[in-house]
RNA sequence: GGAGGGGUGUCCGAGCGGUUUAAGGAGCUGGUCUUGAAAACCAGUGAUUCCGAAAGGGACCGUGGGUUCGAAUCCCACCCCCUCCGCCA
């Protein structure tokens, strides 16, 4: 959410930066007359509240002293009707403002670059390189099939297309590579670990700008009016909400592993094979909580923290800035980390590493007294995957297949694997 | 799921239709006293939010509605916490 008061003081840069991600302005302007149509009818309906609080304690005062307060009451009671009536007509206006604001998207960082499309986006950074194969490589739902570590018609009988069933050392690499990111991120970067719930609120939801705008995107639980988590952001963020945190607690690191669920609404007919696209994946999420003034510091090292998981695998990836096209709604600034997978014969997004400023703590209501007895003030959140489970998994298979149809163990994971290689 | 109890300011806690601009206490800040500290005493004290340049005003007693001239206080719905029963890993 943007702060309203930056939108009535700074319309036309506010509307133009909005204006780069290439959607149109989001309504903006009609949040800017409804804010200026609220302040007009607030002041009119305070000043009769006011008028309204004086006068009602004369009632008390004049039955003490016997007087007859009937005409005054009558008076007051009209007074009450036009209080009502405006304060509906304000609660209208501001219900629309929320709606209003609460679908405009995050300002862009003047360091993202302006651009349309993932063709825009600006690499940064390669490291390692593609493996080049002596044999006639193979897709990695075709490794895991025949390996029979993962089974997607199985899946898709008790549960639907875009689900998989991993089994024995299938099952155990998933875990391990679970194990693997927590450890490397709690015991080397810092991060505290965090297994929040795997259904949230809606408030929750509306906390880090999942909701209202996507909620196509979410699976609902209609009993209770939950959503399955689309990210681990969404617990681990708002777990601070409605917070006031001290200045010397910051920064927060988090990290939790949670399966992800989305239905993929847009994306009918896109990676309908293998691990890449699924109503259901693990992911280990990687969240911290900021002063503004160090956020864009953190978010080099948040990247960092979740690249290293590809360097200790040794699997070749590469960074990349998101241009302004392809920015997601609450962030300011994203790096994506893609991963080398050779059935693509190209990167594949692996992370996604965002700096929110303070876009979801305006929304989460996350603040922090940057001096001890200070005013508070918004902290700017960020978070990034720390990876992608599941097509870490992939990127395994393919990367590290053998002609033989076995897939070699990373050197990192042999110890919670217990095992070099994974063969029939 | 059933039956009770409860959600009040930084904290504890009173209030159950109108001098409540939320009692009292703790804490915090300043002062008096003291060689210093503690204690005692005195004074101050919403770390909330909205409008406003300010003065000032509005809102806020779990959340959302309602009744009323007037609601922390009455009514309805919902959420959360506690105790007991049922069910269950």
């Amino acid at each position: 959410m943007l702060d309203i008061k930056k939108i009535r003081e700074d319309y036309e840069a506010v509307r133009k930066a909005i204006e780069k991600r290439g959607q149109g302005d989001f309504g903006i302007l009609e949040v800017f007359s409804l804010d200026e149509k609220r302040r007009e009818l607030l002041s009119i309906v305070e000043q009769k509240k006011n008028r309204q609080n004086q006068d009602s304690k004369d009632i008390p005062k004049f039955k003490k002293e016997g007087k007859d307060t009937t005409s005054l009451m009558e008076d007051m009671k009209v007074l009450s009707d036009e209080i009502k009536t405006l304060d509906a007509e304000v609660g209208e206006i501001e219900s629309r403002l929320y709606e209003g604001i609460l679908n405009i998207p995050n300002i862009p960082s003047d360091l993202v670059p302006v651009g349309k499309t993932e063709d825009d986006n600006l690499e940064i950074r390669k490291w390692g390189t593609p493996r080049e194969f002596k044999f006639q490589s193979k897709p990695h739902w075709e490794i895991g099939t025949e390996l029979d570590i993962l089974d997607f018609e199985r899946a898709s009988k008790i549960a639907g297309a875009r689900f998989t069933v991993y089994k024995g050392q299938g099952a155990r690499l998933e875990r391990s590579l679970i194990n693997f990111m927590l450890d490397l991120h709690t015991e080397k970067h810092g991060y505290k670990e965090i297994l929040p719930p795997f259904m949230v609120n809606r408030a929750a939801m509306t906390g880090t700008g999942q909701l209202p705008k996507f909620e196509d995107d979410m699976f609902h639980i209609p009993a209770k009016d939950f959503f399955l988590v689309p990210t681990a952001e969404v617990p681990v963020t708002n777990l601070l909400g409605d917070e006031i945190l001290e200045g010397d607690q910051l920064p927060i690191y988090y990290t939790a592993f949670t399966p992800c669920f989305r239905k993929e609404a847009g994306s009918a007919g896109r990676d309908t094979r293998g691990l890449i696209r699924q109503h259901q994946f693990n992911k280990v999420e990687l969240v911290k909580f900021t002063r503004p003034e160090d956020s864009y510091k953190e978010l080099e090292l948040l990247l960092e923290a979740a690249e290293e998981v590809l360097q200790i695998l040794k699997i070749p990836y590469r960074v990349v800035r998101l241009c302004t096209g392809d920015l997601g709604f609450s962030a300011a600034m994203t790096y994506d980390i893609e991963v080398w997978m050779p059935s693509y014969g190209r990167y594949v997004e692996i992370s996604s590493c965002s700096n929110f400023e303070s876009f979801q703590a305006r929304r989460a209501n996350i603040r922090f007294r940057p001096e001890p007895k200070g005013k508070a003030e918004f902290v700017h959140t960020l978070n990034g995957s720390g990876l992608a489970v599941g097509r870490t998994f992939a990127a395994i298979l393919e990367n590290y297949q053998m002609e033989d149809g076995s897939v070699e163990i990373p050197e990192a994971l042999i110890p919670y694997m217990k095992a070099r290689k994974i063969s029939k």
